[in-house]
DNA sequence: TTGTATGCGTTATCAG
DNA sequence: CTGATAACGCATACAA
């Protein structure tokens, strides 16, 4: 006997119909308890197990939520990943994972796979490059709940999940202000996305507030890849009028790879260059010196994304009110950035 | 109108039954190639996706498969993944991913939800916990492909692919003596699991083809934590009647975590304490000394566990023939191992 | 080359 | 509290 057991076959056993068994399982109020527990026996002898298809089929329902990444190789992502999971496979959905790898196409073609997968609901941080948003219009299309964290876009009125960036970017650069800093090099990703605007302004807001004037060749902008930021160490920090006493930078594997260039050429951190990072990545501690960074509460955000998705799926919430969550950011002082002591 | 648009809503536009749609569209040679364009053009612009759920349900395939992995949060997992989706998405499949975070009992229920979500194919690395493979069995009953790599079971009879740690292990250990190093401290995970046996082994051939003892207090095994580096190195390292001249550690980050420690208490290194880590983590450039480690393919592991597991769906392989991949490990020698220079 | 008929397993509706 | 029935959308065996 190699056939899947239905709950046909429950039927028959019991003398009842399928009709009654579907019930009896889905602990349907209007059946007899003691028939439910017959069912639930034989149910358990025979191996049944619910099959999703006729289900999703009849109810037009899939239980899957779909994620799209740009990278899984972060402890934030595994942490809004565990974060998003935890809360879903409560409400009995299951996640769909994709990583963009940072490419607008890759991007556009796993919201594909995941529409024609018929998720009933998407959850996204998009990738550096994507500036064209077209593939969500399926989705809007179609009513199809959207939810977006950390990286968002401006102009897609859905439900956000962001961390205060801009106050991040403040304090970050505030803290440096107060180590004695006053020309500090402000190296970021690609300014469309939310996250590193943000945090340019944050960056001069605290340059205004401290009466430092902003400098357009102090900001840089790069893909904040290893290569990337050799060049523009090599060619903007280095081969320049006057070195900078800080860098502030956009990720702690950047800021990381930094270090190593700087050691390399002699420089001391703190004490010739202070450096400040972000995300609290796991390599942020291990760098010598260990690096002051702002730390990302993934694990919260994976959770405040799945239960706003769960809510939209349900219908809980007004379609038309999208609501934005913004999550407090905490700088964490490490050595990297301590003139002073 | 905002139903879906389905092969009956084609067939009634252009006259023909459905049953032709159905055919046209999958390009079924049967069909007329004038009658497949019009299908497709009205397939187009009525917006039809195919419905997946009433398709696996008739054909009994999800065309998905399901991958659990112990955790996502590393560039290996990350590009283990990444070569898994490229291939399987060539031949039509999707994946789901899910993490263990290392326990076993999360490692069951995520079996259980891709067994009753009908995976049609399973790919696994172990939890460092897993020690009862019960989880596997329904899979293996109803004949369900699976997979497992890097860190695969004993016991099961299925197909693998695993890097070959033995060598891998004895490389690290005969660089580090070929540096001077005769008293070699291993410090690893749970030796339950092929990838930490294995590699210990090799170590251990490696002393013994030198001439050196194998010593049962200079293998530590624990879980590899920020944590258990700390109290290991404190009260393993430093607490003994003398000092090892190298470290040979099982994973990159903890080799960080190693790294970060001796330092802090003053020891220089390579000079007095010499380190190896495992698997070319990112985090293992940027420390100072940088690490020197081994290299780990996961995209080519990727690529071979999903064309393994895409063949063996399709029935092209023996079911009794199962294969096992063992793939070249790779010495990438930077400053942390080196006394000599 | 195309059409007809049927079943895949569930669940909602309606009737009892 | 339980049963009969239809419908979800597709793909195939068989017939034409």
């Amino acid at each position: 006997m190699n056939r899947e057991a239905t709950i046909y076959d429950i039927a028959e056993r019991l003398n009842i119909s399928a009709a009654t068994v579907s019930r009896g399982l889905k602990d349907h109020p209007a059946i007899n308890k003691e028939t439910k527990k017959r069912i639930a026996a034989v149910a358990h002898e025979l191996g049944y197990r619910s099959n999703k298809f006729a289900s999703n089929l009849r109810g037009q329902r899939t239980h899957t939520i779909g994620v799209i990444v740009p990278r899984l190789n972060s402890l934030f992502m595994s942490s809004v990943l565990a974060g998003i999971e935890t809360v879903v496979n409560e409400s009995g959905f299951n996640i769909l994972i994709s990583q963009s790898l940072e490419q607008q196409a890759k991007e556009k073609s796993n919201a594909i796979t995941h529409f024609n997968n018929r998720v009933d609901g998407l959850i996204t941080s998009l990738s550096y490059e994507t500036e064209d948003f077209s593939h969500f219009d399926s989705f809007i299309q179609k009513k199809i709940p959207l939810v977006f964290f950390d990286r968002v876009p401006d102009t897609i009125n859905a439900t956000k999940i962001v961390l205060d960036n801009l106050k991040a970017g403040y304090e970050a650069t505030k803290h440096l202000i107060g180590q004695g800093c006053r020309d500090i090099v402000h190296i970021t990703g690609n300014l469309k996305r939310n996250v590193y605007r943000d945090r340019l302004q944050g960056y001069r807001n605290a340059l205004e507030e401290n009466g430092i004037p902003f400098a357009e060749h102090r900001c840089i902008s790069n893909d904040l890849s290893e290569q990337a930021m050799a060049d523009c160490i090599h060619n903007r920090i280095f081969n320049v009028s006057q070195l900078p006493d800080a860098l502030f930078i956009a990720n702690d594997s950047s800021a990381a790879f930094a270090i190593s260039i700087l050691k390399e050429q002699g420089y001391r951190i703190p004490q010739e260059i202070a450096i400040v990072g972000f995300n609290n990545d796991l390599i942020s501690k291990v760098t010598e010196p260990a690096i002051t960074t702002v730390n990302y509460p993934g694990y919260q955000m994976g959770q405040h994304a799945a239960r706003l998705i769960l809510n939209d799926i349900s219908g809980q919430n007004d379609a038309n009110v999208s609501s934005t969550v913004i999550l407090n950011p905490e700088l964490i002082i490490r050595k990297s950035s301590l003139k002073q002591s």
